[in-house]
DNA sequence: GATCGGACGGCACTCGATTGCAGTGACTAT
DNA sequence: ATAGTCACTGCAATCGAGTGCCGTCCGATC
């Protein structure tokens, strides 16, 4: 709340003291090279002209900024606000400022954002917004810059992830469907250059192998974006086939909603008609109509993790890359019933 | 992308020019100083060099950091990031970075998160967290800080603020009631020291009070913050009183969806039993079982025009204050009905 | 009482870009 | 030919904090 700037010189001056001496007093990691007694003085100036140090003259000598990057597709998709709360308890506790920057899914001006936040220094990247080729996230891991990928990965290893376990809540939805007698299951998927979208795929097909079930062609229908409109298009296609399937897993709520959507045109009731599950668990899922069946993901936790695991990367830049995998967990609702005969 | 850091230096020497004239050169308020031939020579040496200039450098020189401060309760709320991409919008136009920051409602963090905002050399602040009475919002304006306030306001004139109109959002919303024969109307009010909560229960007094319509005690439950479980438990109160209300208008949506919850531990049904109107028609409010007739404030336009304003402020710091009201809509859905006698 | 060592803190330069001031050279006017 | 003007551009200080180097002063030691 200063009005005029307070620099290092008002108080050295006013503790008697030379500017050199009262950075390293107030810098923890210099302080023992001072005398206590000197030391106290410069506490007590600075605390009674409520001095502050200027984190920008800092960052341009230190070229550390105590700010880190995060980048996100849309700030409007209800997945991110809980990963981003994640990410900022853990952070403010370490002194970090978060830098949050919307993509819209756009590489052009993904890359624009990324050169923003290097341009400010940032310390390190949180990504969010990776395909499973992604010419950005590997320019940067080859330049050495800190990055942790969240809830998507890359295609091969070498990076920090913190993810769900995808594959797993594929063969969750698909079991929890098979136990209400559900057989002409499909899939409403992700864009495949996505690894959610690839993995939730896969292990839907394992899934429904393992259960002895045929995924013919017009089983699957993948969605070119994490929309509800997209979803809307993909289910109509699903719906469309002969016979038609009783139930659909949808590789996220976005798209589930979807598939209500689609039901509704076609007069088919959910979930006595066609049952529906989600991914995810959004905020206000077991609000809809009806409430969703979902895999509940633990987005605040994997956005800690994530936070945590990125400020281990920043200190120590020799720390070895790791994936972590999150279990996630069926969240039962309205949305699935047993299979209609 | 650049791994060293390539300083001004680096491209006057490519250049055969000194430091300054390539300062001079890429500016372009001071690029008319500097001959036409040398410009061109140093644009192509800054080219080929991949030069751009760093922004902490620049910052601590100027003082202006071409960021912007945002201060919101909580990100969580779905109804504040549609604001924030109205209001990126406009920023990422004009060459500014958002800078967000969540105070979780807490005056104290609000402070902490303002000390933090000032020390970082934000331009501007725009605050969505301001308290009729807020001290902290006072003590900025006091310091001479360009600041917009968003959807809540302060009591008195003098700030700048972009606000829906609240009051005329609860007259459609009794209008909408009356017109279905209900009589018996409550108010599931907001907390009173913010704007929203002041105004929409003086809003929905005058509308009942234009329709002769009485208002006791027992048809106001004022919730101490706009969360679900607050609606829940001042829903409850209202439910309980003898005769019943016939209808419930919410201060906002997540209330309205604490009235849900209230309604159905009662037994009771919405729309039959007692009509539900929210407020703000956040997203995914379609959605909800039922879907929720909520009175619709266009929060991205908010957020644009607020960004505008900002910057606006930010040039010309003799500004003159003004606070734009924005036009609610009615969205009629299935949590209304005619009143059953 | 002279020497040595260590603790302390002052000095001055650095980070990268901006900018007031002054100097250079060309060109014009008298 | 000399003064005066103009257009450029180089120089150096500056923003605020961090830090290597060196001098000073103290006490301890023999």
């Amino acid at each position: 709340m200063q009005q005029k700037p307070l620099t290092m010189r008002d108080v050295a001056k006013a503790a008697g003291v030379h500017p050199g001496t009262v950075s390293r007093t107030l810098n923890p990691l210099t302080r023992p090279l001072v005398n206590e007694r000197t030391a106290a003085a410069v506490d007590r100036a600075a605390r009674r002209l409520g001095y502050s140090p200027n984190p920008i003259a800092r960052t341009l000598k230190t070229r550390k900024s105590f700010t880190i990057g995060v980048l996100i597709p849309d700030l409007t998709n209800p997945l991110f606000p809980p990963l981003i709360r994640g990410m900022e308890g853990v952070w403010d506790g370490a002194g970090y400022t978060t830098l949050v920057a919307s993509t819209d899914g756009d590489p052009h001006r993904e890359r624009q954002r990324v050169e923003m936040l290097v341009a400010r220094q940032v310390d390190g990247f949180v990504i969010a917004t990776a395909a499973r080729h992604d010419e950005v996230v590997t320019e940067m891991m080859a330049a050495g810059r800190p990055v942790v990928l969240v809830n998507r990965t890359i295609q091969g290893s070498g990076a920090f992830a913190v993810v769900p376990d995808d594959r797993k809540g594929s063969t969750l939805a698909v079991e929890h469907l098979v136990a209400l007698g559900h057989r002409r299951i499909a899939h409403l998927a992700g864009p495949r250059r996505l690894s959610t979208g690839q993995l939730r795929w896969r292990g839907f097909l394992e899934a429904m192998d393992e259960h002895g079930l045929e995924v013919n062609a017009s089983m699957v229908a993948t969605a070119e974006a994490y929309t509800e409109s997209e979803g809307v298009a993909s289910a109509r296609r699903l719906l469309g086939a002969e016979p038609r399937p009783t139930a659909i897993v949808a590789g996220n709520d976005l798209l589930a909603l979807g598939a209500y959507t689609a039901l509704a045109e076609l007069g088919l009731r959910c979930p006595e008609d066609v049952s529906v599950i989600g991914f995810n668990d959004m905020p206000f899922a077991d609000r809809f109509a009806p409430p969703l069946t979902t895999v509940r993901i633990p987005h605040a936790l994997i956005g800690a993790r994530a936070a945590e695991l990125l400020l281990e990367r920043i200190e120590d830049p020799a720390a070895t890359p790791q994936t972590l995998l999150f279990e996630p967990a069926l969240v039962v609702r309205a949305s699935t019933a047993a299979v209609s005969t």
